[in-house]
DNA sequence: AGAATTCAGGATATAATGATCCAGAAAGGA
DNA sequence: TCCTTTCTGGATCATTATATCCTGAATTCT
C-alpha cells in the first residue's frame, strides 16, 4: 500500500516532531524508529531535498523539521519519498479513452483519490497527540526523550 | 498503488468477462489487454491456482471465468495475485502497541480498509457494464470479441 | 498413432526497491 | 590547527518484482 520508504519516512518525522527544539541525529532517529541507520539517512536526505527537514552538520547538528507539525501532513511527508501517482491516461494507451478514464482504471483512482484526502488531512501533530491511544514510535515516551 | 501484476490480473479477468462462453488463450488476452504474454501467462496461472478462472490445455482450449462476473468483485482479482496486507500488529514489533495499533499505524490501516471497502464493492460485471463511459480494455468492443 | 494447439512449471534475465559501506565535506570544540 | 562529530554522495550489494524462454504435458483433430 504505502512502501518500505515511505513507512520509514512517517516514523522520521514522527520523530522529529516529539522534538522540535532539538537537533536528532540520524542515529538517534535509528533508534528509535527501529530503521536501519544507513537506509535511513538516505530517507532523511530525500526529506531534506523536499524541503521537510533541516539538516546540521557537526557536534550538536543532526535533523530538524521545517515546519510546525501541525502544517505537516501525512500526505506531504509521503509524497517526498514516494510519490503517489494518480491516474490521469489510459494504461493501455487507448486513445479512444483519453483522459476519460473506463470504469476499471476509473475506480483505481478513485481509491487512490481516497487515500490522498485521507493522507492530506492527517496532521503530523495530530498523531502525535491523539488522547486516549499509544503514542507512536514509542511505548514509554519519556525514553525517547532521554536518547 | 497496487501493483502493475494486479493490474494485469483485473485486465485479464475484464477481458474474460467479456467472453463467458468462449474459452480465451494466453495469447488472446495479451493482444487485448495489452501485458506482455509471457507474463500474463504466469498472473493467468496465478488466477487459476486461487480458483477464479479455469483452464483447459489444447486446441480450443484457454481460459475461462468460474463465476459469473456478476459475482466477481476486484478485490477477489488483487487479493488473488497480490494481497492487500492490512496492519494488524506494530511494524516496529513495540509490544507495548500490541494489536491496538498507534495513531500513525491506524490511519495508514484505515487507508487500507477504504481500498478494500472500495474494491469490495466493485463488481466486474460493473465495470464492464457501466452506462455512459467507455469500455475497459477496448475502444470497440466488437473488435476484441473478433480476435 | 501422429501432428498441432495450448497451458504448466522451472530456469533465467532485468529492473526497481531496500539496504550497506566508505571517503569526504562541514561544523564545533580544545 | 587538530580532533571529533555528523551529514553528503557515490559505489556497491541483496532482495523482490517484473519479464522472458524453453521443455514437457494435456488435449484435440485427422
Amino acid at each position: 500500500m504505502i512502501s518500505q520508504t515511505a513507512e520509514y519516512a512517517l516514523r522520521a518525522v514522527v520523530h522529529l516532531a516529539y522534538h522540535p527544539d532539538n537537533p536528532q541525529t540520524a542515529l538517534q532517529i535509528s533508534l528509535s524508529t527501529h530503521v536501519p541507520s544507513p537506509y535511513l539517512s538516505k530517507v532523511l536526505q530525500q526529506l531534506g531535498r523536499a524541503g521537510l527537514i533541516h539538516s546540521q552538520r557537526g557536534l550538536h547538528g543532526g535533523f530538524t523539521l521545517l515546519k510546525n507539525s501541525t502544517d505537516v501532513t501525512v500526505y506531504e511527508v509521503v509524497q517526498a519519498v514516494d510519490p503517489l501517482h494518480r491516474i490521469t491516461t489510459c494504461p493501455l494507451g487507448l486513445k479512444a479513452h483519453g483522459t476519460n478514464l473506463c470504469p476499471l482504471h476509473r475506480r483505481v483512482d478513485d481509491a487512490m483519490s481516497l487515500i490522498e484526502k485521507s493522507f492530506r488531512e492527517s496532521k503530523i501533530f495530530d498523531l502525535i497527540n491523539e488522547p486516549n491511544s499509544s503514542k507512536p514510535l514509542c511505548p514509554f515516551p519519556i525514553e525517547v526523550a532521554a536518547v
